[in-house]
DNA sequence: AATTAGCACTCTAATGGGCAGAGTGCTAAT
DNA sequence: ATTAGCACTCTGCCCATTAGAGTGCTAATT
């Protein structure tokens, strides 16, 4: 009877592992013959009865082999995968890309998203980095025209925003020249509320900019950034199960509609991998799709996310190493900027 | 005869019309019908097998309805379309959406293509304004710790690039301030080549800087920018054309690969819309798309595309005219920002 | 010469029957 | 607990049939 569970959860993974493969429902047969079995066929039969009874399996006809269900799969991932590792050669080739790529977060996380498009074949993302309390590095204030400035504000870790603020009276480049200055002396390595606690002492016109500064300054923190980049969106497209008609719309729908991001913002560890299966029970909008996500990062101060989205029926052993390594490699780079405090 | 001529291109673009709106290849009766031709269509028939002859129209089995081809849509959009203006409620619409929006030029190149693409139930498409000749404005060096520096570079008009250096040697940020406030001085308001003609006259360090600085106002010169925005892919995939099996996938895969940038290069005036029919004859890999296209910002300055990507069935009067408004805003827009030359 | 009616012809799309094959579920034997 | 055997069911495919749509041609009409 011990042996009958484990055999059972053999039989599992074994449909898993043929389903994954072929997208085809997989028969008892087949688990006999190609998975080293040493049970007929009947035997598996019983045991696909009693995953179908207990929810892992389900068959759509009476004669058409069983298919995983969302908790076959969610199983499956927790208990059942044996991990692949990513092949040297294959860390080796991701790796010099990285480093052969331009110095520039947003190149990288493109990069991300793309390298983890081709080799799963499905589709990538990747956020920028976000930091939880960001820090006042640098203001610039430069006249446009008139009484139109544009305000460059760089924060800790290199992150530039800009914008444009319209003044209600017209300035020089000298006066903004030095209010920058000002601002730059006294807001320098603050946090964006040691920032607000200063705006009390300031004049007028120094706090109308410090106030935006202070905004833009809110508004860059905060858990996950509000963007997402995608990469292989295609790739999804030639999967079987969405390449019929409206499915595949739907999918591209949503991903384009950023209806993702509230399942990115869960906080994770920096380093763990998270697979979330969507099914019937679970995030039905995005139906049976699954999602392998890492955060990256410095913990305490700048967090992104990597990971990979495509159908349930998915080669999660390999697809959570590879995540789990270019969220690594993310992280490795991200050192460079965010590692120690400066300035 | 001179009537026959101009029935006959009466039916080529009542056919074309009834094409655009129900996808399904047209018969001589629909339009002896629903088109009010005073002639019988038996008529229609003769008429349409001349069209045939000459190229505009097409049919894949014998007792199938007509279907344009692509001579036939590009003869339509050339002659026989009649101009349809966008409605007042939408142009406030959009415009309303535009003036809501932040300052912030990246804002306005998605929200033009999400309009597109909202409006017109195809893919909008949109890309950064460039400059063709780029103007040193302000260097910016920010310590990040050893010899890493971030250089962030301000160009006329508002444009930031930023990157990442790494130095032979270890400076101090008081050091990198001054060599920007030095820079700064020399360089201010010149053009890439004359930023190249400075270099010469300075020492090693400033050199050193000043060639990333020139390095990247070439970069950022040019007709195009190489990055278009994309709105609304899920809609390409709406088009009963793109529905089914490896059409839609192909489609997407092209726009993500980046392989219309070529097509969008193509210089135009600012103001006119093109519109270019894809199929068997030109652009082939874009199978059976349309693009219509136009050129936004100020001429000589900054200069940008907006258009929309759909299926060859397409609704052009309409998507003309919207192309163009969308256009015009977008120039309006940057009039704020590229309009009189300051600092 | 241009238009039209009439009609034969062709091709599609939909329908339904029949058949082979796959795979199950049950029962009874081991 | 396992297995062999077998009946049963459902799918997918092929085929023939049919209805309908729409053409192309010819001959008549304006």
């Amino acid at each position: 009877m011990r042996n009958v569970k484990q055999r059972r959860m053999g039989v599992l993974r074994s449909v898993i592992s043929e389903y994954i493969e072929t997208a085809k429902p997989v028969s008892s047969q087949t688990i006999a013959e190609k998975y080293g079995m040493d049970v007929s066929p009947a035997t598996i039969r019983n045991d696909m009865m009693a995953l179908e009874r207990e929810g892992y399996l389900y068959h759509r006809h009476t004669s058409g082999g069983r298919v995983p269900t969302e908790k076959g799969y969610r199983f499956f991932v927790e208990n059942l995968m044996k991990e692949a590792e990513v092949p040297v050669s294959q860390r080796r080739m991701i790796q010099h890309q990285f480093y052969q790529s331009s110095m520039e977060v947003e190149q990288w996380v493109r990069l991300a998203a793309a390298v983890l498009a081709r080799s799963t074949n499905c589709t990538g993302l990747a956020t920028l980095p976000r930091v939880p309390r960001s820090c006042f590095k640098h203001v610039e204030l430069i006249s446009i025209r008139d009484s139109m400035v544009l305000l460059v504000l760089v924060l800790q870790g290199g992150t530039i925003r800009q914008q444009v603020l319209t003044l209600g009276h017209a300035t020089t480049q000298e006066e903004l020249t030095s209010v920058a200055d000002q601002l730059n002396k006294r807001l320098c390595c603050l946090s964006s509320a040691e920032v607000e606690r200063q705006l009390k002492e300031m004049s007028a016109f120094h706090r109308q900019v410090g106030q935006i500064v202070h905004k833009i300054m809110c508004r860059s923190e905060g858990s996950i950034s509000e963007r997402i980049y995608y990469e292989g969106l295609a790739n999804i497209l030639s999967a079987p199960e969405f390449s019929g008609g409206e499915k595949a719309h739907q999918v591209i729908a949503i991903l384009e509609e950023g209806k993702v991001l509230p399942i990115l913002s869960k906080t994770a560890e920096v380093g763990s991998v998270e697979v979330i299966i969507t099914g019937e029970r679970s995030h039905t909008f995005l139906r049976n799709t699954s999602l392998v996500l890492a955060h990256y990062g410095v913990p305490q101060q700048a967090i992104g996310v990597v990971g990979v989205i495509g159908p349930n029926r998915m080669r999660y052993s390999y697809t959570v190493s590879l995540v789990q390594y270019v969220a690594s490699i993310m992280s490795e780079m991200m050192q460079n900027f965010y590692g120690e405090v400066s300035l």
